[in-house]
DNA sequence: CAAACAGTCAAGCGCATGTTTGATTGTAAG
DNA sequence: CTTACAATCAAACATGCGCTTGACTGTTTG
């Protein structure tokens, strides 16, 4: 009968408290991840950042590559260009996409490899 | 004025066929990492698996490191546990989770690096 | 057996998200 | 000027998600 105004965390001492003080720390410092991989958590959007990755394109052309319309394709580029992970150029009537943040590279390399090499068994 | 039944893809056709077709194969193989990548994609669940990649914990310590309810927690270990990405034994009354995919761990310091380096401005 | 506790489960809530649809803007060509 | 087209925008919709709450499983201890 736990009905007081508690704190929304269990309030019982936990178990190994040397193990959790190691942690907290170094987890507390994660703020915002969630945020941040999820420009990543989303099929299409992968697919347009990872082909981004590989070469400056249109919005036409992208959404030919992950197969979307072109709504739906400006519809995540907007996602993605206001957190600053793609940039964009007008030249005439068409809009080119790259990607903006090199150091993204890495993280959509190692989810790459990572799915590749665990949905082949 | 496209009033047909028309496929729900862009239907005009790509301005750059060249990198279209050279990129299509490879994105297209990219389905499901959406998926897989939405198990990171929160800041409470990253913590947990990042907590557990670095110690074996019981429900009561993943709580506490991630200042979260051991309902909560629990609730996420379980997703985490259905995909495969953590494992759990029972010791008396408390059960042990650790990280099930050490492949896991290159794609969570990845990201864990990312995030570090573009947030400490 | 009964009490206490770690953990899980199920229902429900609030809220965000991805897509479609149709209209609108900006640019180029007839 | 008018037409055509790439791209964006806004509204609407359906769906899914994370968390809380309270009940329920197991397990240990008195």
């Amino acid at each position: 009968m736990r009905k007081q105004t508690d704190p929304p965390v269990c309030e019982v001492d936990c178990v190994h408290a040397d193990k959790v003080d190691e942690l907290r720390p170094v987890v507390g410092g994660l703020n915002g991840v969630g945020e941040a991989v999820a420009n990543l958590a989303d099929d299409t959007r992968f697919k347009v950042l990872y082909a981004l990755s590989q070469s400056e394109l249109c919005v036409c052309d992208v959404a030919a590559v992950v197969g979307a319309t072109t709504a739906a394709t400006s519809y995540h580029l907007r996602l993605l260009y206001r957190t600053g992970l793609v940039d964009c150029r007008r030249d005439g009537r068409l809009v080119y996409y790259r990607l903006a943040e090199d150091k993204m590279r890495p993280v959509l390399e190692a989810i790459k490899s990572y799915v590749l090499a665990t949905q082949v068994p």
